[in-house]
DNA sequence: CTTTCTGCAAACGATTTGCAGCAGC
DNA sequence: GCTGCTGCAAATCGTTTGCAGAAAG
């Protein structure tokens, strides 16, 4: 289970957060966060596994959950068999999906700032409009990666 | 299984489909497509069942399959247990979700044009640099719906 | 030392599938 | 009438949970 000595501040957030919430710092959650954080995509539990030697899946599943609890870890969906994990946007960097629609793969890509701007403007209307409060958003682009474009 | 006159036309386009891929017309199925059309947001298979009283759960998955396969119903998945389904957008119109984080609440809001023209801006950027052939795209609004808040 | 984690195996629940009878066309 | 659809009940499979032993603090 070694520690990357570049991530060692993302650790020490990731830490405190646990502590915070009464949450104990074991080795299994310091590997899942260092493992998504090496990923520049979200990953499925089998591919987390994959990446996290011995790790239980029950393992696995719970301390995601309390990960996610913690404001570490983010929970998607996407339309393949498992859901898919990532680090939490405030340790990362606010970003989109692409989402093939062929292979299922899924991939990371940093938001632009006109789009984001429309989003948000979109989102106030809404507001004004249905008094929905909007705390976050998701855009997905669904087509073809280029492997199987 | 009435059917109101207004939505004839839908229902021949359904039939049409159903028909050019070797797939019979059913009451079942013209009842999904009736329920799909008269909710105003995407509806899991309890709901969709509250409203076709006395269909099957295996053949109401098995009816939404064929109808998504011959491009008549589009499946979604946001983070509650049940898919949720809806009447592809070229029947409807293009519209983006209002999700609920509290309730799990979804909505269906228009698309503004100012948001479309930015989200096809920066799929043609992403293509270009990326080699990734954007279909179709999703926006979901996550925060709380008026009841919620 | 106490309380929380961990792995294993069993339980759960949404979705899928096998089968015999019914209905499109 | 032939072929594909329907409901029922059983199977699947991702995810969750119970439990006894190991580890964090």
């Amino acid at each position: 289970m070694a520690r990357p000595p570049a991530r060692t501040e993302l650790h020490a957030t990731v830490a405190a957060r646990l502590r915070t919430d009464g949450q104990r710092v074991t080795a299994s959650r310091t590997t899942l966060v260092d493992v998504l954080a090496r990923a520049r995509r979200p990953l499925t539990i089998p591919e987390i596994q994959a990446r996290a030697s011995g790790l239980a899946t029950s393992s696995a599943y719970r301390n995601l959950l309390v990960l996610e609890s913690v404001g570490v870890v983010h929970r998607i969906v996407t339309n393949g068999d498992h859901a898919r994990y990532e680090l939490a946007e405030d340790l990362t960097e606010h970003h989109h999906h692409l989402i093939c629609s062929q292979c299922g793969a899924v991939e990371d890509v940093p938001a632009s700032a006109r789009l984001e701007q429309s989003v948000h403007k979109a989102a106030d209307e809404i507001e004004r409009h249905t008094g929905f409060r909007t705390q976050h958003h998701r855009v997905d682009l669904v087509g073809l990666c280029k492997r199987c474009a």
